[in-house]
DNA sequence: CTGAAAGCGCTTACAG
DNA sequence: CTGAAAGCGCTTACAG
């Protein structure tokens, strides 16, 4: 491992001189500087980060906590992906560090203070915590660095956050529904105390509302978002629901998978017998058996804004709002019949 | 921030001593560590990671590098996001932490070294990179911590590495097609210098070797691993192959959707005019227009695998092979008709 | 323009 | 059992 003192040693200065010319201070004389530098990159040097990072109390590096349910089979959500792929593409390209963390729900609200306490990272990206936002709040003021939570509702306090107008998103999907004729449509993915899915639920109400037609919760089914719980939830409707809902607004689409290998167990068709709409506008629907109707997230936008602006906080050149909200949009295929 | 220098100077004891109690060294007299114990929890220590690396030499920190190609939208293989999510979860459980780097493919060469030379991480696990192995060897001997490449193909050469056998992948898919009759059958997937897509190449050129029939390159055909590239690959080979194959080996999943786009854009059903068959198994193919059958990969496995295999060098109790080599097993869905 | 010194927060021999 | 000292590889005032 070649140092700062190697090649202090070499070009006959001292280290502080190596340190001020690899940093391109504009002290150093010319002649020295390029010597310098001509060594560097002949012995190849590169710096230590980690003794940068000791000394600036800086890492470059931002971590993406996710928080998944203990079950981690359960825990495979695409849209993760895409967010964790546009945030380190944009963090890599200005030189940045990426942590990556999964942590067990249960822990969150002692780990994720913890990690931030160890200063292996500048800031944290919050991903996926189910918590209420009481809760969240409680646990970001604990923190002592930057810290965004995305891909979740909105707060009414002061955090920084970037993500979709989910009440906008069911919004649109149910008005979808309404549009196409239905007046008994369901909903799948209710979760209480969690903001992200009371937002959901809201929008499908809000639209419901808009056409006078009364919120019934005996067709609001539980759902915890991962395609499971879709498929469980769809046949319990079926099976309890009178009159059966001619549509269902699908909290998201991983539901809404689950629904459709549900429906089909059921014997029933989509959308000739049920439709349904979805939310997220997961890769691929366009091949599924059912062309699966839905409203598009920008994801790579969200996750590219959440870098953006972690890194804004940091160098102290933040333009961004304290919280962005996204808009989603409906992309129609073929899960919603007309009646 | 409080560290060690406060816990001393309250428990009236040097920061030696601090840290030799919070290390739980023997030598620390019973009453003082167990007061030195009492002190972090309230003050809620948590010691500085950076600086533990910097002494240690050590950052418990591995690497997961991946290198995709210059234009990422195509980079979207939901392979990976299982890779890395395996790795990740048992690192995480060890008390690891794990960076994540995408890199563009044209920069590689150059800055994955330089990534194990900033020492930010201990160990690397590369993914993704479709340098021919030479070039792949010659990079990592730069590289001077311990370094695996996983999700490839195999290496003559004493590399540490943990991926499936792609050539019964392909085997395994060529030989179904075989035995359910078919005689004319294409390949789509050839990246010549690929490692992993010449051994996928050659595991169908082997079936077909076993059953007598000669290898026709006219029908056998170039494809990215990308979606796109199946669409716009099996069009061409539906095009312009005289007889057309009955069927069609595909080596990847992914490509076999841009196909099943393809041969639908060409007017053709599947199975009924043509079988195909891919390779990865990627979630919900079961739900697709035309449930894929397919050949299995253990990707949580090789994850967890190639963790536990960087973890076991870094701590010296690897007991594990040099190479690892999972095998994949064949899923069959309804892609493939009888004839 | 250059270098000696202090310091970032920790750990590790080693002397007592 | 405890503490003084050195050191990990760097950066940053500051004196000259």
């Amino acid at each position: 491992m070649v140092t700062i003192k190697d090649i202090a040693k070499m070009a006959n200065v001292s280290v502080a001189t190596v340190s001020n010319a690899l940093n391109g201070k504009e002290s150093v004389k010319p002649k020295t500087k390029e010597q310098i530098l001509k060594l560097a990159k002949e012995l190849n040097y590169v710096p230590n980060s980690i003794a940068q990072g000791l000394v600036k109390n800086s890492t470059k590096t931002i971590n993406i906590v996710i928080s998944g349910p203990s079950s981690f089979n359960l825990f495979s959500n695409p849209n993760f992906f895409q967010l964790v792929r546009s945030i380190t593409i944009y963090l890599d390209k200005i030189g940045y560090y990426v942590l990556l963390s999964i942590i067990d729900m249960d822990e969150e609200l002692q780990k994720i203070p913890r990690i931030a306490q160890s200063r292996s990272s500048d800031a944290l990206i919050l991903l996926g915590s189910r918590r209420s936002n009481d809760e969240l709040i409680a646990m970001i003021n604990r923190i002592n660095i930057p810290t965004l939570v995305i891909d979740r509702g909105t707060f009414k306090e002061d955090i920084v956050t970037v993500s979709v107008d989910n009440q906008k998103c069911t919004y649109l999907a149910t008005r979808h529904l309404l549009e196409m004729g239905h007046r008994r449509i369901g909903f799948l993915g209710e979760i209480p105390g969690y903001r992200l899915a009371e937002e959901r639920l809201e929008g499908y109400r809000q639209a419901l509302d808009e056409e006078g037609i009364p919120y019934d919760e005996s067709i609001v089914i539980k759902g915890d978002y991962y395609q499971e719980s879709g498929l469980v939830g769809i046949r319990q409707l079926l099976a309890h629901a009178v009159p059966r809902p001619t549509a269902v607004t699908i909290a998201n689409d991983l539901m809404a998978l689950g629904a459709i290998e549900g429906i089909e167990q059921e014997g029933l068709r989509i959308p000739e017998d049920i439709s349904i709409i979805g939310c997220d506008n997961i890769p691929n629907l366009h091949l599924l058996k059912v062309p699966l109707s839905t409203v598009s997230i920008p994801f790579s936008e969200i996750g590219r804004l959440a870098a953006k602006k972690a890194v804004g906080i940091l160098e102290g050149n933040d333009q961004l709002p304290r919280q962005i909200m996204l808009t989603p949009e409906l992309r129609i295929r073929s899960s919603v019949n007309g009646i």
